[in-house]
Parts: C-alpha cells; sequence; structure tokens
DNA sequence: GGGTGAGATAGTGTCGACACCGTTGCATTG
DNA sequence: CAATGCAACGGTGTCGACACTATCTCACCC
C-alpha cells in the first residue's frame, strides 16, 4: 500500500470525486492523510494563509478544503478562530464507538442478509491477504486493507446513506485506530475478528454476525484507550491532551 | 411555534451558533427552511448569484451556507454545476428511514438508561403539549414540538457524536415528514406512539422502547412513501420526481 | 422538421485586496 | 512581581473581478 493508494482511499471515503474541484480535492487529501498519519497532530494550528502558501493558492480553496475535513470531525472550526486538527476527547471517542458499533452490527446483519455468495467469496479473499500481511507484520498495508474491506461491505450492503456514515466514523477513528493497531497482538486478533464475521456471513447467521462485529469495535476501542494511556503517562504526568476549558 | 422558533431550531440543527458567521447562519437558515418549508421544491436551481442578490452579499458566503446545506444532505452540488434542493429516490428514503431506524433504537435503549425521573417528567410535559396540539390539529406546532422532542431526548443521552448523526439524518426527512404528517389521522397515531415510548422509559424497559420507537419510524416511513405515492398519481403519468439520469 | 453545432449567456471556481477581530508580546500599574 | 491594558501583528470573513465552462439559443443542415 502505497501514499499514492493512500490518498485514493481518501479520495472516495471524502467523496472528493466529482464533487469538489481537484484543487480543493488535493488539499483535502493532503491534510486529512496528515491528521491520519500523525503528521499532523491533535490541536495543531491549520490556517488558511500557511496552507494556501503551501500549495501556491489563494485561500478560499483551502477554506472550502477545512470545511470538508470539519464534517468529516478530523478538523475543528470555530467562526473568526484558526482551524484546528480535531483533539478528541476520552468522552468523544467512546461515544464515536459507540455509535459505530451500533452501525456496524446492522451492516453486519444486512451483510448476511444481502452479499451474493460470489461477494462473500471476494470477501474471503481479501481477508486472506490481510492474514497473509498480519503475519508479514506489515502495519500499514493491513491498516488499509482493513479500512477497503469495511468500505467493500458497505458498498454491497448498498445502503448509501448508512455507507457516508460508517465512512465518516471511520475518519474519525482511523488517526487512533493507526495506533492502536500497531499494539502488538493486534493485528492477529483483528484479523481472526474478520475470519470469523467471515464465517458468521457464509453460514447466513445474521445474528452472530452482529455479535461478532460488535465484539471487535469493543476491542479494537479497548485497544485504542489502552494506547492512549500508555501515551499519556510517557508523556509526562499531562494526562491526555484534552480538548480546551474555554469551550 | 412561529418563523422566529423555526430557525431557532434550524440554527441549532445545523449547528451555527458559534460555528459560522451570522451572515452565513442566515442565509442557510432562510434556504433550509425553504426547504423544509416546502417553499423551495426538490431540484431548484440554487445559483449562488441569486442568492447573493437576494441576501444583498456577495457569493462567498452563500457558497460556504450551501455547502452546509449539503452535507446535511437538503442540497445537492457537485463541481462546476449548480447547486439544487435535493432530491432523494424512494430508494433513499428508504436507506434513511433504514438508519435512522436503527439510530432511534439505539436512542431509546440508551434514554432508558440515563435519563433522570426528572428529566423524564420533563419529556412527559412535552408529549402531553403534543397530544393538545394534535387534538387541536395543530400540524405545523406539532411538526416543530416533535423535531424538538427529539433534540431534546438526544440531550439527554448525551452523546454528541449521534445526536449530530440523528439530526442530520431529522433534516432530511423532514421536508418529507411535513407532509406525511398532514395526512389525516398521522397526528394522533404519532403522538400515541410518542405516549407508549415514553411509558416504555418510565418503566425503564428498553427493549420495549427502542421496538416501539422502531415501530413509530416505520409508520411514519410508511405514511411519507404513500403521500409521495399519492402526490405521483395526482401530478399525471410522470411517477416520482426521480433523479436525472445524467448522475 | 428534428438533430447539430457555433455563438451568446450566465454561473462557477479562484484570486488578491481590505476591513475587522483574535492573539501576542510588552509596558505600565498596583 | 503578577495582573492588566495596549498596541502591533497576523489571520479570518467578505468582496468584486476575471478566467473558465456548463447551459441555452438559434441558425443551419440533412
Amino acid at each position: 500500500m502505497t501514499d499514492q493508494d493512500t490518498h485514493l482511499v481518501l479520495e472516495r471515503l471524502l467523496r472528493l470525486r466529482d464533487r469538489r474541484e481537484p484543487l480543493v480535492a488535493q488539499i483535502a487529501e493532503w491534510v486529512g492523510a496528515g491528521i491520519i498519519e500523525g503528521r499532523l497532530e491533535a490541536g495543531q494550528d491549520l490556517n488558511s494563509v500557511d496552507l494556501s502558501r503551501r500549495f501556491d493558492t489563494s485561500r478560499t480553496p483551502v477554506r472550502e478544503a477545512l470545511m470538508l475535513l470539519e464534517q468529516e470531525g478530523l478538523v475543528e472550526m470555530k467562526a473568526r478562530r484558526r482551524p484546528r486538527v480535531a483533539a478528541p476527547s476520552l468522552q468523544d471517542i467512546r461515544d464515536i464507538y459507540q455509535v459505530r458499533k451500533n452501525l456496524l452490527a446492522m451492516l453486519a446483519g444486512l451483510l448476511v442478509e444481502r452479499a451474493s455468495d460470489e461477494e462473500l467469496t471476494e470477501l474471503r479473499t481479501r481477508v486472506e491477504r490481510m492474514r497473509k500481511l498480519a503475519d508479514d507484520g506489515d502495519v500499514d498495508s493491513y491498516f488499509w486493507s482493513h479500512v477497503l474491506l469495511q468500505e467493500r461491505m458497505t458498498e454491497i450492503v448498498g445502503n448509501p446513506t448508512l455507507k457516508q456514515i460508517l465512512d465518516s466514523l471511520a475518519l474519525r477513528t482511523l488517526m487512533l485506530r493507526h495506533l492502536s493497531l500497531t499494539r502488538a497482538g493486534r493485528l492477529s486478533y483483528s484479523v481472526d475478528d474478520q475470519e470469523r464475521l467471515l464465517q458468521a456471513c457464509e453460514e447466513r447467521d445474521g445474528e452472530l454476525a452482529s455479535a461478532l462485529i460488535a465484539g471487535a469495535t469493543v476491542r479494537a476501542q479497548r485497544a485504542v484507550e489502552e494506547q492512549l494511556e500508555q501515551d499519556a503517562t510517557a508523556r509526562g504526568r499531562k494526562p491526555v491532551r484534552r480538548r480546551r476549558a474555554a469551550d
């Protein structure tokens, strides 16, 4: 999985194709990728003057790109204040995972109902490739394959509204998940989860599939929280980079 | 419920307070209210030149307001094409209600878990007022009270992510619901649903509350679909104003 | 007469400018 | 020395202008 692919995935998750000018898309992809990869850290200033200089454009397309990322929860904008990289609180993260868990359970149920055998075979192929990546410890490739897998599932289910919401929640968790997947052992747990989920789908057991994906989500959340905890203690007494009190 | 109140509700649903300049907020509220009230009909041209003339501003804040409404699904924008009032297909509507049903069930479960007795009393008062409005046949007031009731419930549950998604879905269904609630008998059915839901909450029966709200959502969807069908046949042979083939 | 294409029309995307406001650093005061 | 006020700086929101392009109109052709 190259940088090029990263941008292609982001282009789809942000629904940039045909919806925005290439210039805006380019900026949104660069900033979005930066946030997810951790190149831009939470709370960091994203003022439109600097960005417009970097891309050698005026501030108008920069503002538009930032507004796109704001709606996906990656950027925080308040009127007359400088935009910043979003810094979700622990509570925010829990809320997001709670909703995500619920919607993924719904997705699994629909997948069991609607996926054709051919589509399940395709998903099976994907998971097998992910198993390989996990065994090789190729975190980055695994990470994006995971994103692609869920994207493909939402496509198969064919509810664009659901897909859009799940994509948005996925983006919010992506910066966190990138951390959490690097935790020792997470990769193999994760791929186990995917295999069990797919098996339940093949057996057309909607209840089980929903329960499995919900469980996997809870485990992902736990891994994220542990990683945050660890980061916090490693960073000194400063507990967690938290939202400003001024809010 | 006056026009003033309508705009206040929209201001909250669109999260305009502190997030956008008053000028942008004003435009977004006017257009949003117009779409919901049916003053602007589905598919109608929303070019930024006309709007900027109407509000005596430049096109910049107009574009920003339209982007806000696009993310809420009220407006469709494609690059280099004129923005239009969204025209969801029947399938889109079904998809939206499907997701909404699921999330409202989640909301009901959380409400049972988390609402204090005082908060339930407050909700009870609201529903009683709605009963009165329904008996009086005051469709508009009932309509907005209904919106407020659900907004309050999401606040009580205290999951901002969930609230934001439900608000967005609510906006999408609002233009439809306005139609559907005018159908004879819908008002009293609707208020019955709300009363049963609240009773289940008071009895702390999460399963029942979830089932009730899901059922109510399905009934609301059915009413919308019947109304659309009726409009379509009344409008001649042209079946349903559908999305352009050009997409 | 219906389809085709060139020209006219009109709206979008982007730009640089400017007024206004949030922020920062410093001097002043208790 | 900490707190407060002020002034310079820097960024945001809005504007009008302009190039580019989707759309409309109408003459032209078969």
